[in-house]
DNA sequence: TAAACAAGACACCAAATAGTGTTTAAAATT
DNA sequence: AATTTTAAACACTATTTGGTGTCTTGTTTA
Protein backbone atom coordinates (compact mmCIF):
# COMPACT_ATOMS: atom_id res chain seq x y z
CA UNK A 1 0.00 0.00 0.00
CA UNK A 2 1.81 2.96 1.37
CA UNK A 3 1.77 5.56 -1.19
CA UNK A 4 4.96 7.46 -2.31
CA UNK A 5 3.90 11.30 -2.27
CA UNK A 6 3.11 12.62 -5.77
CA UNK A 7 6.27 14.24 -7.22
CA UNK A 8 4.45 14.95 -10.79
CA UNK A 9 4.51 18.45 -12.27
CA UNK A 10 0.37 18.75 -11.61
CA UNK A 11 -0.70 16.59 -9.07
CA UNK A 12 1.79 16.90 -5.71
CA UNK A 13 0.86 17.31 -2.46
CA UNK A 14 3.26 18.85 -0.81
CA UNK A 15 3.51 21.68 -2.90
CA UNK A 16 -0.04 22.12 -2.70
CA UNK A 17 0.25 22.50 0.92
CA UNK A 18 2.97 24.86 0.75
CA UNK A 19 0.45 26.71 -2.31
CA UNK A 20 -2.01 27.18 0.77
CA UNK A 21 0.27 28.34 3.89
CA UNK A 22 2.10 30.66 1.40
CA UNK A 23 -1.75 32.23 0.44
CA UNK A 24 -2.49 32.61 3.92
CA UNK A 25 0.63 34.61 4.79
CA UNK A 26 -0.55 36.51 1.39
CA UNK A 27 -4.02 37.94 2.49
CA UNK A 28 -2.49 38.08 6.04
CA UNK A 29 -0.28 40.73 4.69
CA UNK A 30 -2.32 42.60 2.91
CA UNK A 31 -5.98 42.39 4.51
CA UNK A 32 -5.35 40.95 7.86
CA UNK A 33 -6.77 38.03 9.48
CA UNK A 34 -10.88 39.19 8.93
CA UNK A 35 -9.89 38.30 5.09
CA UNK A 36 -8.89 34.77 6.01
CA UNK A 37 -12.09 33.46 3.98
CA UNK A 38 -11.69 29.57 2.89
CA UNK A 39 -12.77 30.05 -0.58
CA UNK A 40 -10.05 33.64 -1.18
CA UNK A 41 -7.46 31.82 0.33
CA UNK A 42 -8.39 28.62 -2.05
CA UNK A 43 -8.53 30.92 -5.35
CA UNK A 44 -5.45 32.95 -4.02
CA UNK A 45 -3.17 29.32 -3.75
CA UNK A 46 -5.11 28.02 -7.09
CA UNK A 47 -5.90 24.84 -5.53
CA UNK A 48 -9.58 23.36 -4.67
CA UNK A 49 -10.57 24.64 -1.29
CA UNK A 50 -11.69 20.81 -1.01
CA UNK A 51 -7.92 19.82 -0.84
CA UNK A 52 -8.05 22.22 2.69
CA UNK A 53 -10.22 20.07 4.16
CA UNK A 54 -8.67 16.63 3.57
CA UNK A 55 -5.13 18.36 4.19
CA UNK A 56 -5.68 20.17 7.28
CA UNK A 57 -9.18 19.09 8.07
CA UNK A 58 -10.38 22.38 7.55
CA UNK A 59 -9.89 26.67 7.86
CA UNK A 60 -8.73 26.28 11.21
CA UNK A 61 -6.17 23.20 10.97
CA UNK A 62 -5.15 25.41 8.14
CA UNK A 63 -4.69 28.79 9.96
CA UNK A 64 -3.26 26.91 12.88
CA UNK A 65 -0.64 25.38 11.15
CA UNK A 66 -0.18 28.62 9.24
CA UNK A 67 0.91 30.04 12.41
CA UNK A 68 2.68 27.07 13.65
CA UNK A 69 4.79 26.82 11.06
CA UNK A 70 5.99 30.69 10.92
CA UNK A 71 8.80 31.82 12.96
CA UNK A 72 7.71 35.71 13.30
CA UNK A 73 10.35 36.73 15.94
CA UNK A 74 13.08 35.05 14.49
CA UNK A 75 15.29 38.24 14.61
CA UNK A 76 14.77 38.66 18.45
CA UNK A 77 16.08 35.42 19.76
CA UNK A 78 19.10 35.30 17.30
CA UNK A 79 22.07 36.08 19.08
CA UNK A 80 21.94 36.55 22.74
CA UNK A 81 25.21 36.56 23.74
CA UNK A 82 26.88 38.13 20.46
CA UNK A 83 29.27 40.06 22.95
CA UNK A 84 30.05 40.58 26.69
CA UNK A 85 27.70 41.98 28.74
CA UNK A 86 29.01 44.16 31.47
CA UNK A 87 26.76 47.23 31.56
CA UNK A 88 23.46 45.04 33.41
CA UNK A 89 22.65 44.73 29.61
CA UNK A 90 21.82 48.29 28.77
CA UNK A 91 23.10 48.20 25.31
CA UNK A 92 21.90 45.03 24.54
CA UNK A 93 18.16 45.68 26.20
CA UNK A 94 18.46 49.21 23.49
CA UNK A 95 19.62 46.96 20.65
CA UNK A 96 16.83 44.33 21.49
CA UNK A 97 14.17 46.94 21.32
CA UNK A 98 15.07 49.32 18.87
CA UNK A 99 15.86 46.52 16.55
CA UNK A 100 12.16 45.40 17.17
CA UNK A 101 10.51 48.52 16.53
CA UNK A 102 12.61 48.63 12.99
CA UNK A 103 11.80 45.17 12.16
CA UNK A 104 8.23 45.74 12.99
CA UNK A 105 7.97 48.82 10.74
CA UNK A 106 8.83 46.57 8.04
CA UNK A 107 6.95 43.65 8.88
CA UNK A 108 3.24 44.16 7.88
CA UNK A 109 2.83 40.59 8.39
CA UNK A 110 4.01 40.59 12.15
CA UNK A 111 1.68 43.53 12.54
CA UNK A 112 -1.15 41.67 11.41
CA UNK A 113 -0.35 38.92 14.14
CA UNK A 114 -0.04 41.70 16.91
CA UNK A 115 -2.97 42.65 15.89
CA UNK A 116 -5.01 39.41 15.15
CA UNK A 117 -3.85 38.94 18.77
CA UNK A 118 -6.27 41.10 20.18
CA UNK A 119 -8.57 40.82 18.40
CA UNK A 120 -9.15 36.53 18.53
CA UNK A 121 -9.26 34.10 20.79
CA UNK A 122 -7.25 31.25 19.00
CA UNK A 123 -4.89 28.48 20.80
CA UNK A 124 -2.38 28.66 18.33
CA UNK A 125 -2.35 32.79 18.84
CA UNK A 126 -2.08 32.22 22.64
CA UNK A 127 0.80 29.56 22.34
CA UNK A 128 2.34 32.50 20.19
CA UNK A 129 2.17 35.08 22.81
CA UNK A 130 3.62 32.57 25.53
CA UNK A 131 6.60 31.48 23.76
CA UNK A 132 7.22 34.91 23.40
CA UNK A 133 6.72 35.91 26.85
CA UNK A 134 8.83 32.81 27.52
CA UNK A 135 11.99 34.56 25.71
CA UNK A 136 11.34 37.83 27.40
CA UNK A 137 11.92 35.92 30.33
CA UNK A 138 14.87 34.93 29.18
CA UNK A 139 16.24 38.75 29.02
CA UNK A 140 14.58 39.53 32.33
CA UNK A 141 16.11 36.44 34.46
CA UNK A 142 19.63 36.25 33.15
CA UNK A 143 20.65 39.61 32.65
CA UNK A 144 18.41 42.95 34.35
CA UNK A 145 16.77 41.69 37.28
CA UNK A 146 20.41 40.36 38.31
CA UNK A 147 21.36 43.70 37.47
CA UNK A 148 18.13 45.96 38.90
CA UNK A 149 17.96 43.95 42.19
CA UNK A 150 14.84 44.56 44.19
CA UNK A 151 14.06 47.21 41.67
CA UNK A 152 13.99 43.95 39.04
CA UNK A 153 10.36 44.14 38.87
CA UNK A 154 10.14 48.29 38.39
CA UNK A 155 12.89 47.91 35.37
CA UNK A 156 10.26 44.84 34.02
CA UNK A 157 7.06 47.56 34.30
CA UNK A 158 9.25 49.95 31.81
CA UNK A 159 9.93 47.57 29.51
CA UNK A 160 6.71 46.82 29.15
CA UNK A 161 5.84 50.10 28.80
CA UNK A 162 8.45 50.70 26.37
CA UNK A 163 7.94 47.50 24.29
CA UNK A 164 3.80 47.91 24.03
CA UNK A 165 4.61 51.60 22.83
CA UNK A 166 6.43 50.73 19.89
CA UNK A 167 4.34 47.80 19.45
CA UNK A 168 1.23 50.19 18.82
CA UNK A 169 2.75 53.33 17.17
CA UNK A 170 3.95 50.86 14.77
CA UNK A 171 0.18 49.75 14.19
CA UNK A 172 -1.05 52.90 14.29
CA UNK A 173 1.31 54.39 12.13
CA UNK A 174 -0.40 51.71 9.16
CA UNK A 175 -3.75 52.26 10.35
CA UNK A 176 -4.41 55.62 11.01
CA UNK A 177 -3.69 59.38 10.11
CA UNK A 178 0.07 58.38 11.09
CA UNK A 179 0.59 61.09 13.01
CA UNK A 180 0.36 60.69 17.18
CA UNK A 181 1.55 63.44 19.42
CA UNK A 182 2.40 65.53 16.61
CA UNK A 183 5.05 63.19 15.46
CA UNK A 184 4.77 61.43 12.01
CA UNK A 185 5.32 57.96 11.87
CA UNK A 186 5.68 57.39 8.77
CA UNK A 187 8.86 60.01 8.45
CA UNK A 188 12.15 59.07 9.02
CA UNK A 189 12.49 61.87 11.29
CA UNK A 190 9.57 61.13 13.25
CA UNK A 191 10.71 57.53 13.80
CA UNK A 192 13.78 58.89 14.72
CA UNK A 193 12.32 60.91 17.32
CA UNK A 194 10.49 57.67 18.64
CA UNK A 195 13.59 55.40 19.02
CA UNK A 196 15.88 58.50 20.26
CA UNK A 197 12.88 59.02 23.21
CA UNK A 198 13.07 55.40 23.64
CA UNK A 199 16.99 54.98 24.14
CA UNK A 200 16.82 57.96 26.23
CA UNK A 201 14.40 56.44 28.45
CA UNK A 202 16.50 53.30 28.78
CA UNK A 203 19.34 55.45 29.33
CA UNK A 204 17.46 57.06 32.32
CA UNK A 205 16.16 54.30 33.76
CA UNK A 206 19.72 52.23 33.85
CA UNK A 207 20.55 55.77 35.57
CA UNK A 208 17.96 56.03 38.15
CA UNK A 209 16.78 52.92 39.59
CA UNK B 1 -48.87 68.04 6.56
CA UNK B 2 -45.85 68.13 8.58
CA UNK B 3 -45.90 65.15 10.76
CA UNK B 4 -44.97 65.32 14.38
CA UNK B 5 -42.25 62.63 15.07
CA UNK B 6 -44.32 59.53 16.43
CA UNK B 7 -44.60 59.66 20.18
CA UNK B 8 -46.76 56.84 20.70
CA UNK B 9 -46.02 53.77 23.50
CA UNK B 10 -45.73 51.23 20.57
CA UNK B 11 -44.53 53.54 17.51
CA UNK B 12 -42.09 55.84 18.16
CA UNK B 13 -38.98 56.98 16.39
CA UNK B 14 -36.81 58.82 18.63
CA UNK B 15 -36.88 55.81 21.04
CA UNK B 16 -36.51 53.71 18.29
CA UNK B 17 -33.16 55.14 16.66
CA UNK B 18 -32.03 55.47 20.54
CA UNK B 19 -32.79 51.23 20.94
CA UNK B 20 -30.25 51.03 17.42
CA UNK B 21 -27.61 53.51 18.74
CA UNK B 22 -27.93 51.71 22.07
CA UNK B 23 -27.70 48.12 20.59
CA UNK B 24 -24.58 49.06 18.87
CA UNK B 25 -22.77 50.03 22.02
CA UNK B 26 -23.63 46.66 23.79
CA UNK B 27 -22.45 44.27 20.98
CA UNK B 28 -19.42 46.74 20.76
CA UNK B 29 -18.87 46.05 24.04
CA UNK B 30 -19.26 42.47 24.11
CA UNK B 31 -18.32 41.26 20.88
CA UNK B 32 -16.09 43.99 19.17
CA UNK B 33 -16.73 45.68 15.70
CA UNK B 34 -16.75 43.03 14.02
CA UNK B 35 -20.19 41.82 15.51
CA UNK B 36 -21.67 44.70 14.67
CA UNK B 37 -23.68 42.72 12.06
CA UNK B 38 -27.75 44.09 10.23
CA UNK B 39 -29.26 41.72 11.64
CA UNK B 40 -28.12 41.16 15.24
CA UNK B 41 -28.21 44.97 16.07
CA UNK B 42 -31.96 45.08 15.10
CA UNK B 43 -32.33 41.32 17.22
CA UNK B 44 -30.03 43.17 19.92
CA UNK B 45 -32.72 46.48 19.77
CA UNK B 46 -35.84 44.86 19.12
CA UNK B 47 -36.87 46.67 15.97
CA UNK B 48 -37.24 45.55 12.45
CA UNK B 49 -33.73 46.04 10.48
CA UNK B 50 -35.69 47.85 7.84
CA UNK B 51 -35.79 50.37 10.04
CA UNK B 52 -32.02 50.82 10.30
CA UNK B 53 -32.30 51.82 6.76
CA UNK B 54 -35.42 54.63 6.71
CA UNK B 55 -33.45 56.03 9.87
CA UNK B 56 -30.05 55.70 9.05
CA UNK B 57 -29.94 54.81 5.50
CA UNK B 58 -28.20 51.83 6.14
CA UNK B 59 -25.68 50.55 8.28
CA UNK B 60 -23.12 52.35 7.79
CA UNK B 61 -25.26 55.26 8.59
CA UNK B 62 -25.79 54.03 12.23
CA UNK B 63 -22.66 52.90 12.68
CA UNK B 64 -21.46 56.37 11.90
CA UNK B 65 -23.92 58.26 14.09
CA UNK B 66 -23.21 56.00 16.72
CA UNK B 67 -19.40 57.07 16.60
CA UNK B 68 -20.12 60.41 16.37
CA UNK B 69 -22.97 60.39 19.18
CA UNK B 70 -20.51 59.01 21.38
CA UNK B 71 -18.37 60.80 23.67
CA UNK B 72 -15.51 58.55 24.02
CA UNK B 73 -13.01 60.97 25.54
CA UNK B 74 -14.94 63.29 27.58
CA UNK B 75 -12.92 61.99 30.37
CA UNK B 76 -9.60 63.94 29.10
CA UNK B 77 -10.18 67.27 28.01
CA UNK B 78 -12.60 68.02 30.83
CA UNK B 79 -11.00 70.26 33.34
CA UNK B 80 -7.65 71.35 31.55
CA UNK B 81 -6.77 74.50 34.32
CA UNK B 82 -8.34 73.42 37.25
CA UNK B 83 -4.70 74.43 38.81
CA UNK B 84 -2.25 76.64 38.42
CA UNK B 85 0.83 75.65 36.20
CA UNK B 86 4.06 76.11 37.23
CA UNK B 87 5.89 72.99 37.00
CA UNK B 88 6.37 73.04 32.99
CA UNK B 89 2.60 70.23 33.46
CA UNK B 90 4.33 67.82 35.24
CA UNK B 91 2.02 67.20 37.41
CA UNK B 92 -0.91 67.57 34.94
CA UNK B 93 0.73 65.46 33.00
CA UNK B 94 1.04 62.47 34.99
CA UNK B 95 -2.55 63.00 36.04
CA UNK B 96 -3.58 63.04 32.41
CA UNK B 97 -2.26 59.99 31.55
CA UNK B 98 -2.65 58.08 34.54
CA UNK B 99 -6.26 59.18 34.54
CA UNK B 100 -6.25 57.58 30.85
CA UNK B 101 -4.62 54.21 31.66
CA UNK B 102 -7.28 53.65 33.97
CA UNK B 103 -10.01 54.78 32.73
CA UNK B 104 -9.26 52.69 29.57
CA UNK B 105 -8.97 49.41 31.58
CA UNK B 106 -12.35 50.02 32.86
CA UNK B 107 -13.84 51.07 29.91
CA UNK B 108 -14.21 47.84 27.25
CA UNK B 109 -15.89 49.86 24.77
CA UNK B 110 -12.87 52.68 24.55
CA UNK B 111 -10.85 49.55 24.59
CA UNK B 112 -13.06 48.14 21.52
CA UNK B 113 -12.62 51.46 19.77
CA UNK B 114 -8.98 51.50 20.01
CA UNK B 115 -8.91 48.34 18.12
CA UNK B 116 -11.63 48.96 15.64
CA UNK B 117 -9.51 52.10 14.50
CA UNK B 118 -6.74 49.85 13.83
CA UNK B 119 -8.04 47.30 11.76
CA UNK B 120 -10.77 49.35 9.68
CA UNK B 121 -10.75 52.27 7.29
CA UNK B 122 -13.75 54.52 8.84
CA UNK B 123 -14.40 58.66 7.85
CA UNK B 124 -16.49 58.83 11.36
CA UNK B 125 -13.39 56.76 13.20
CA UNK B 126 -10.36 59.03 11.52
CA UNK B 127 -12.65 62.10 12.63
CA UNK B 128 -12.55 60.91 16.26
CA UNK B 129 -8.92 60.18 15.81
CA UNK B 130 -8.33 63.76 14.11
CA UNK B 131 -10.19 65.22 17.21
CA UNK B 132 -8.19 63.47 20.00
CA UNK B 133 -5.08 65.01 17.99
CA UNK B 134 -6.51 68.16 18.33
CA UNK B 135 -6.83 68.00 21.95
CA UNK B 136 -3.52 66.38 22.66
CA UNK B 137 -2.20 69.36 20.62
CA UNK B 138 -3.21 71.64 23.04
CA UNK B 139 -2.00 70.10 25.75
CA UNK B 140 1.60 70.15 24.28
CA UNK B 141 1.49 73.68 22.61
CA UNK B 142 0.41 75.17 25.19
CA UNK B 143 1.80 73.65 28.47
CA UNK B 144 5.03 71.38 27.64
CA UNK B 145 6.64 72.93 24.18
CA UNK B 146 6.93 76.17 26.02
CA UNK B 147 8.68 74.22 29.07
CA UNK B 148 10.64 72.20 26.89
CA UNK B 149 11.91 74.73 24.38
CA UNK B 150 14.03 73.21 22.07
CA UNK B 151 13.19 69.78 23.68
CA UNK B 152 9.92 69.96 22.90
CA UNK B 153 9.86 67.09 20.30
CA UNK B 154 11.69 64.92 22.41
CA UNK B 155 8.72 65.26 25.16
CA UNK B 156 6.23 64.78 22.65
CA UNK B 157 7.79 61.44 21.26
CA UNK B 158 8.09 60.41 24.86
CA UNK B 159 4.59 61.08 25.55
CA UNK B 160 3.89 58.90 22.25
CA UNK B 161 5.40 55.95 23.66
CA UNK B 162 3.94 56.22 26.81
CA UNK B 163 0.68 57.02 25.66
CA UNK B 164 0.99 54.26 22.72
CA UNK B 165 2.04 51.75 25.73
CA UNK B 166 -0.81 52.44 28.02
CA UNK B 167 -2.98 51.84 25.29
CA UNK B 168 -1.20 48.69 24.25
CA UNK B 169 -1.22 46.96 27.47
CA UNK B 170 -4.95 47.75 28.00
CA UNK B 171 -5.41 46.44 25.25
CA UNK B 172 -3.18 42.82 25.71
CA UNK B 173 -4.96 42.48 29.57
CA UNK B 174 -8.35 42.05 27.91
CA UNK B 175 -7.51 40.11 25.08
CA UNK B 176 -4.37 38.10 25.76
CA UNK B 177 -2.82 36.06 28.65
CA UNK B 178 -2.40 39.23 30.87
CA UNK B 179 0.84 38.52 31.63
CA UNK B 180 3.39 40.87 29.72
CA UNK B 181 7.04 41.26 30.68
CA UNK B 182 6.25 39.41 33.32
CA UNK B 183 4.12 41.29 34.99
CA UNK B 184 0.54 40.35 35.58
CA UNK B 185 -1.61 43.05 33.95
CA UNK B 186 -5.45 42.17 35.66
CA UNK B 187 -3.84 42.53 39.22
CA UNK B 188 -3.83 46.37 41.06
CA UNK B 189 -0.29 45.08 41.63
CA UNK B 190 0.58 44.64 38.45
CA UNK B 191 -1.05 47.73 37.19
CA UNK B 192 0.15 49.69 39.99
CA UNK B 193 4.05 48.67 38.59
CA UNK B 194 2.97 50.07 35.16
CA UNK B 195 1.59 53.62 36.75
CA UNK B 196 4.66 53.97 38.43
CA UNK B 197 6.87 53.11 35.84
CA UNK B 198 5.24 55.65 33.76
CA UNK B 199 5.16 57.92 36.86
CA UNK B 200 8.99 57.41 36.68
CA UNK B 201 9.73 57.95 33.18
CA UNK B 202 7.86 61.48 33.19
CA UNK B 203 9.85 62.15 36.09
CA UNK B 204 12.89 61.31 34.71
CA UNK B 205 12.04 63.54 31.30
CA UNK B 206 10.99 66.53 33.06
CA UNK B 207 14.88 65.68 35.24
CA UNK B 208 16.85 65.62 32.26
CA UNK B 209 15.82 67.00 29.42
C1' DT C 1 -64.67 60.13 13.89
C1' DA C 2 -62.73 59.58 9.34
C1' DA C 3 -58.77 60.01 6.48
C1' DA C 4 -53.84 60.25 5.88
C1' DC C 5 -49.51 59.02 7.18
C1' DA C 6 -45.85 56.31 8.56
C1' DA C 7 -43.81 52.72 12.11
C1' DG C 8 -42.67 48.46 11.78
C1' DA C 9 -43.79 43.33 11.17
C1' DC C 10 -43.17 39.83 7.72
C1' DA C 11 -41.76 37.69 3.77
C1' DC C 12 -38.77 37.70 0.30
C1' DC C 13 -34.33 38.05 -2.74
C1' DA C 14 -29.37 37.99 -3.80
C1' DA C 15 -24.68 37.48 -2.61
C1' DA C 16 -21.16 35.57 0.19
C1' DT C 17 -19.68 31.94 2.89
C1' DA C 18 -18.49 27.17 4.78
C1' DG C 19 -18.66 22.65 3.78
C1' DT C 20 -19.61 18.00 1.09
C1' DG C 21 -20.50 14.35 -2.73
C1' DT C 22 -19.21 12.85 -7.16
C1' DT C 23 -16.32 12.40 -10.90
C1' DT C 24 -11.84 12.99 -13.55
C1' DA C 25 -7.54 11.66 -14.57
C1' DA C 26 -2.53 11.88 -12.88
C1' DA C 27 0.64 9.20 -10.66
C1' DA C 28 2.06 5.26 -8.18
C1' DT C 29 1.90 0.22 -7.72
C1' DT C 30 1.50 -4.24 -9.47
C1' DA D 1 0.47 -2.39 -19.57
C1' DA D 2 -3.15 -2.97 -16.33
C1' DT D 3 -4.69 -1.74 -11.91
C1' DT D 4 -5.07 0.93 -7.91
C1' DT D 5 -4.85 5.01 -5.51
C1' DT D 6 -5.86 9.64 -4.71
C1' DA D 7 -5.04 14.80 -6.07
C1' DA D 8 -7.95 17.89 -7.46
C1' DA D 9 -11.78 19.84 -10.38
C1' DC D 10 -16.66 20.58 -10.44
C1' DA D 11 -21.08 20.89 -8.91
C1' DC D 12 -23.91 21.08 -5.27
C1' DT D 13 -26.16 22.24 -0.48
C1' DA D 14 -26.89 24.88 3.68
C1' DT D 15 -26.25 28.93 6.28
C1' DT D 16 -25.33 33.59 7.07
C1' DT D 17 -25.29 37.93 5.48
C1' DG D 18 -27.15 42.60 3.64
C1' DG D 19 -30.91 44.58 1.51
C1' DT D 20 -35.92 45.45 -0.35
C1' DG D 21 -41.18 45.11 -1.28
C1' DT D 22 -45.63 44.71 0.76
C1' DC D 23 -49.08 44.94 4.00
C1' DT D 24 -50.95 45.84 8.62
C1' DT D 25 -52.12 48.94 12.06
C1' DG D 26 -50.88 52.62 15.58
C1' DT D 27 -50.75 57.58 15.54
C1' DT D 28 -51.53 61.99 13.89
C1' DT D 29 -54.16 65.36 11.42
C1' DA D 30 -58.27 67.30 9.48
Amino acid sequence: MERKPAGGAIRNTERSKEKFLSAVGKILKTKGYAGLKINDIAKVAGVDKKMIYTYFGGLDGLIDEYIRTQDFWSNVHADMASEPIDDGGKAFTKEVFLSQFDYLSKNKEVQKVLLWRLSEERKSLRKLTDEQEENGEVLFSQITDPHFGKHAEKFRAVSAVLVAGMYYLNMYAEHNGSIFSGIDLKTDDGRKAIKDAVSFLIDKTYDGL
